[in-house]
DNA sequence: TTATGATACCTAGAGTGTCTAGGTATGGCT
DNA sequence: AGCCATACCTAGACACTCTAGGTATCATAA
């Protein structure tokens, strides 16, 4: 997969996968991989900065907890967190079905 | 549509529009915001410069037209251009699956 | 005749999300 | 002791898009 599609869709993934329940960033790099079977396979560089700004916008809130002497960083999703998953998987959906109208309108007048 | 979901992904619907026949640059933005129902408004800052992209990558042909005293650039796929789109389409489609994959899969192990 | 809007193209610079490539640290296994 | 998986952090580079300017033609209206 290019891993360039992802650009401007992370946000959406990554609040997809914490509505499921709280994550740490492992977590949520290993859960994307495996529900989009390998799909889906974002650098730590790229994970916990986008979860840094979703953080800084109030969309999710973390704790640090500890499981068997490693520290993990919590994520869980705001209020507000809920909402913007709500519009952003409203906006997915069209944003994908006009992608599709564009791709498989058939062909025409050709020069 | 927020602008942003489009990066990544606008040499796919560039190289679609052209694939229904040559077309000139303001026209294939026409055709996007037509086709997409104004979801897709490229502006022409966007559009020139992957037009030149396309081109340079030998995906894209172009030469200049004169129609009612307006020169156009009109562009048209090439061969690679047409194995490009093949493959951009189908990494389209298993992209949008792995999404909607990770958008729809429901709730569990709440925390 | 002048102004305006649509058509049609061009470009420099800024902005931003992602990636590369480094770093620290713990626990389990060999 | 060495290695791998787990788990997090960060600076700098990169690439695509946008903003905001520019030029030019033609049709229409004032």
């Amino acid at each position: 997969m290019a891993a360039e599609l992802i650009r401007g869709h992370l946000d959406l993934l990554v609040l997809s996968v914490v509505a499921r329940g709280a994550r740490h960033g492992y977590a949520i790099a290993e859960q994307l991989r495996l529900t989009s079977e390998g799909d889906f396979d974002i650098p730590e560089g790229t994970l916990y900065p986008a979860l840094y700004r979703l953080e800084a916008g109030s969309l999710l809130t973390s704790e640090w907890t500890v499981v068997d002497g490693r520290r993990r960083r919590m994520y869980r999703l705001t209020r507000a967190g809920k909402r913007e998953l709500a519009r952003r998987t409203r906006e997915w959906t069209s944003f994908a079905d006009a992608v599709q109208r564009v791709v498989s309108k058939p062909a025409r007048s050709q020069m």
